[in-house]
DNA sequence: CGCACACTTGAACCCCCTCAACCCAAGTGG
DNA sequence: CCACTTGGGTTGAGGGGGTTCAAGTGTGCG
């Protein structure tokens, strides 16, 4: 509800919403110049997404592409059954709707308030068509998604349990987006969210934060949360080295 | 060694190597008209890849692209202790190298005797630049590839050891490339092969496999074919329906 | 205060892995 | 022609990492 900067947001300016959009220098918009803007914010729309909500239902019509501009959605697939996988987590700056196929390929829920561009995707096509240099960012964009698809795989296919959580606290650490990798390490999702992620059940990821814990590798100031205290051997952990047999 | 059209390749003619090529219409090279290929070709290169033979390392420097023409390559990660997971299997038509880095994220071996066109990088960025319709389709390529990747973390997070094999399957009785899904299914891969694209062990693999056998579901002419017996009951597997207690 | 929800912890189980033996087809060389 | 080797595949027995089931412990919020 609260709007840090009300003032600025001129309605008869429609650069506005993209110029003073603080996720623009984490996003593929940054590949659009000042004098350009105006283009990309006449095809986008704002809108705040109430935690909890799902923005994005796999196998509907592909209607919109969408920009994370505050907050952190999570992407899933389901099967029939229930059972839950978590293809990743989108922050701010993240685009999501890459998929040529006319319907979604997954499913997008806010796990805390989150605020989003919406484009729809002939007009965006349209832009795209007048600016390469934004369709190359996609590209890149894509690409560097695929590269952390397969490393998801191998974690998914080939890591245990261990490996596996050590290798997500590691990258939410990376993810910390502003400053560099801090200690201070936070977790907007939940356990079981972690669990589905990880290919994991909600027990075993708590046992193992546990056992990290009582290993002195981590502290949990709260449960959304994590401070790093053995980064090294974190590190170790994640890249798959056979471990200390430190019990 | 032997080459199979010796005659064709008129030294003078440089668009020929393309002009030619039966994985144009599969591949990315289609979004190229005839008038344009001599561009493609003169920075093209043809090789043969000996079966096992490894032809992109991960973490070394990214000097090139590939275009599979002919046979298939295993695409793979392996962990420090020789855990390997296989992210795809890449035939004819497909485009490898899509990574933004300057080093690979994963290594390509050809799984039997292939034929690829190869890129230097900074070359066919020039031609991507010439021809936006063929970057187009690199998006395309990239989206699609982003998919498939999703849906691997779903089969390697949450499915059972035969709802993979029976997933695995399916998609490769539908990759049967010129003719359409066919009962008859070749496994140019080996167990192993498979075991490490499904996160499984050789064992489990073969053992799946063999219950499937038992059961009707299909037959295994040899070791490298399979003939889908009842297709319903695997497609039902495969999108992870509650199966049926049949033992 | 008390309900709801997320998380933790314990105990038993099970699916898949590990280890091992064996089969089989294709070379290979004497 | 046959003994031997080699590599991929199959099958069996046993064990373990992670799941399942269940109970208990916070903890935020009306």
């Amino acid at each position: 509800m609260h709007r840090p900067l009300p003032i600025r947001l001129a309605p008869a300016l429609a650069t506005e919403p993209c110029a003073s959009c603080g996720a623009r220098e984490h996003s593929v918009c940054s590949a659009i110049e000042d004098h350009d803007l105006a283009r990309l914010a006449a095809v986008a729309v704002m809108r705040d997404i109430r935690k909890g909500d799902t923005f994005i239902e796999e196998g509907t019509p592909a209607t919109d592409f969408f920009n994370i501009t505050r907050g952190t959605v999570k992407l899933f697939k389901l099967l029939p059954d229930g059972r839950q996988q978590v293809t990743g987590f989108a922050g701010m700056g993240h685009f999501l709707g890459l998929a040529v196929s006319d319907t979604y390929a997954f499913s997008a829920e806010a796990i805390e308030p989150v605020q989003l561009c919406r484009f729809s995707r002939p007009k965006l096509r349209a832009v795209l068509h007048d600016f390469p240099a934004l369709e190359e960012r996609l590209l890149e964009t894509a690409c560097n998604e695929l590269v952390a698809a397969q490393e998801q795989m191998l974690l998914l296919g080939r890591k245990t349990a261990r490996e596996r959580v050590a290798t997500f606290l590691v990258a939410q650490c990376h993810a910390v987006l502003p400053c560099g990798p801090a200690e201070h390490v936070p977790l907007p999702m939940t356990r079981s969210e972690i669990a589905d992620y990880l290919g994991l059940t909600i027990e075993t990821v708590s046992r193992t934060l546990s056992r990290f814990k009582a290993d002195k590798r981590i502290a949990t100031p709260s449960n959304s949360e994590v401070v790093i205290l053995d980064r090294a051997w974190l590190d170790d952990m994640a890249a798959g080295h056979a471990e200390t047999p430190c019990t």
